[in-house]
Parts: structure tokens; sequence; C-alpha cells
DNA sequence: CCTACCGATCGGTAGG
DNA sequence: CCTACCGATCGGTAGG
């Protein structure tokens, strides 16, 4: 009867979420979610439509984040090629960092995506890398970067960078910002001492 | 009545590697993998025990030829921390390439193992990744490396490294080889030109 | 390798 | 949020 969507949907995204993460979403039941909650399968219908509503949610909602940290770290910026990357892994990884099981899920479970969300989901991400491309291009053209094959930089990068969610927490006490100012760090100069 | 394993259990593992790493293990059915052998499900049986036996066989030969490729690549070999790094990622690399279903089903499908296979799988892991965690350490002593968070370094790096069989194909014709010693140059050396 | 089938579980609905 | 239930599908077995 509360006038704007209740926490109790919420609390079912985050049961998902968390039972996603930890079995995948074609492991995990309805009558799983249930009894995380405490309440029968039947009852979690009058909250979501359907599974794969959740996923759904859970995926856009994470694009979305992805997407604002982007622009919030590089509209307005200038700067070398190298900064802009840096910034832009920064605030990358603080996205995951900031919810490591939805992160988990927004990487792993979209396959399970029908279509046209799975499309749609597929051309987002194209997007959002297009940025990485971007800087990528900028940094080879003016000669900041070393000659690298793009896609093969951009796809290596944003791999060590996705794999946060799955250590973070046991990596121990270093906050996102160092975390993403360490990965920036190692990417761009590398592990050998000059 | 043939006298030594036939082929056809290899046909079934190749069939359900290819459905376990196009939609995952647990949305994979027999009946999936009998359709596409051209069989019926109930006949799956005679070839194999059941379907986390092919799970269970297709991980644990993929961890055997991660850690004979980096048996080979070190043992006897005499060289700088950087160069050890370099031919253990070059074979880790390799060994992806060589299998990228099977390598996308060992990196994303283990947790569907029972216990206490999953028990034995993360120990494996771990062996293995202690490997480079050695190497790491190697190179922070004697100075080689800059100064890291070993177990941050080693997650970083691999997960650099494994992500290799989602682009693998669509990099277009570059060798096992030459990606393995790209990725190698740019965890050593960095993006930025020096 | 097949037919015929098992009990269990799946996502979801009807109707309160 | 519940009881009661649906048809579909699951992994697997018996017995050829």
């Amino acid at each position: 009867m509360s006038g704007r969507m209740p926490s109790k949907k919420k609390q079912v995204e985050l049961t998902a979420t968390n039972l996603f993460q930890e079995r995948g979403y074609a492991a995990t039941s309805m009558r799983d979610m249930a009894q995380a909650l405490g309440i029968e399968a039947a009852s979690l219908y009058s909250h979501i439509r359907s599974k794969e509503e959740i996923l759904q949610n859970i995926c856009f909602r994470m694009a979305r984040m992805f997407f604002e940290a982007q622009n919030e770290a590089l509209t307005g910026f200038t700067g070398t090629a190298a900064e802009k990357l840096e910034r832009a892994i920064v605030a990358h990884v603080k996205v995951i960092t900031e919810d490591t099981s939805a992160s988990a899920v927004f990487f792993s479970e979209w396959r399970h995506l029908s279509e046209p969300h799975m499309e749609e989901f597929k051309q987002m991400r194209n997007r959002y890398e297009g940025k990485f491309r971007e800087i990528l291009h900028e940094g080879l053209r003016n000669g900041e970067f070393v000659a690298l094959d793009e896609r093969f930089a951009v796809l290596t990068i944003l791999s060590a960078l996705n794999w946060t969610h799955q250590w973070f927490k046991a990596t121990g006490p270093m906050s996102a910002e160092e975390i993403g100012q360490r990965l920036a760090d190692v990417i761009l100069n590398g592990l050998k001492k000059k």
C-alpha cells in the first residue's frame, strides 16, 4: 500500500544477487531464494515478475553504474591519454569494489539473458569498452603508449580489472581507490623496475 | 568390445565441452548433449557415468595440462625472475589457446564440482598459482620488480591471462606464442613508452 | 544404442 | 504472503 516501490523487492534482489554469485543463475532456483528469505516460492511473485527479471535488473543496473562512473571520470577532463586511462581504471574498479556480488553476476551471468536483452547488453558493453579503445587509440597516435593491437590491449586491461571482484575481500585493507591506482600503475608501467 | 577406451567417449566430452562453454554446465541438459550427438539421452550413459563425471574430466585434464606446461617451462631453467615469469606466461597462454573451449569450462564451471572434487581442484589451482607467487617473490627480493603485494600481483597477472580464451579467435592471426609474448611484455613493461 | 519410464524438481499461476 | 497445484523438464535406471 506504500506509494513508492517498497524495499522488499530490493531485499529479493539482494538475496538473488548473492545466490547467483555463489551458484550461478541457472543453478539457483526460486525455492532457494524463497528459503533464504524465509517465505514460500510462490510468494516471490508478488514482488517480481520472473526469475529473469531479477537478472535483468542486476545486469542493467550495473551497466548504468559503470557508465556513470566512466562519464564522471572523463567528461571535461583534459590530460594525457595515460591520465585518462588511469582515471577510467580507478572509476571502473571503484564500481566493482562497491558491489562485488552484483559485479560478479554482471560479468558472469549476462549470458543467461534472453533476447532482446542480451543483444542490448552486449551493445552497451561494447560502447563502454569503446571509451577505453578511444583512450588507447589516442595514446598510440600521440606516441605515449607502445605499439599494440588496440583490441588486444583493451581486452587485456579489462581482464585484469574484471577479476577484482574475486579477490577484493581476500586482499585485506586496501581501499577501492588504492586498488584502482595500483592496477593503473601496473598496467601503465609494468612490473619491471626501470 | 574394443580393447581400449574408444573415441566415442571423447566425442561425448567434446560435445559437452562446447555446450558447457556456450550455456554453462547447469543450463546444459543431458538431452541437449544427446541431441547434439544425434542419439537419445539415455544412450549417453553407456559412455559416461554421470553429467558431473564429464565436468570432472574436463577440469582435471586441463589442470594437468597447465601443470605440465608450467613444469616444462621452468624445470632446469635458470635466468632472471622476469625471464621465468615470461616463460610461465607463455606456457600458460599456450595451454589456453590450444583449447579455448575446455579452458573456458575450466575457468568458469569448476564451481559446480561436488565435494571432494572441488576441494581437490582448489588445492591444485593454489599450488599452480604458488609457482607464480614464487617467481614474483624472487623478483621482489632481488630488486627486479617494483614493490607490490604478491597476492595482488599474481591475481592481476592471471586475470589478464585467463580472459584470453574469450577473444583469442576474434583477435585474428596471432599465434599462441605471439599472444603469450605480448602479454608478458605488457605485464613486465607496461603500456607507457619509456 | 533404444524404449519406456522413475521420482524429483523446475518456473510459474489461481485464488484467496 | 499462503495453499494447492500445473505442465515441463531434469538426471538417471531397467531391461533389452
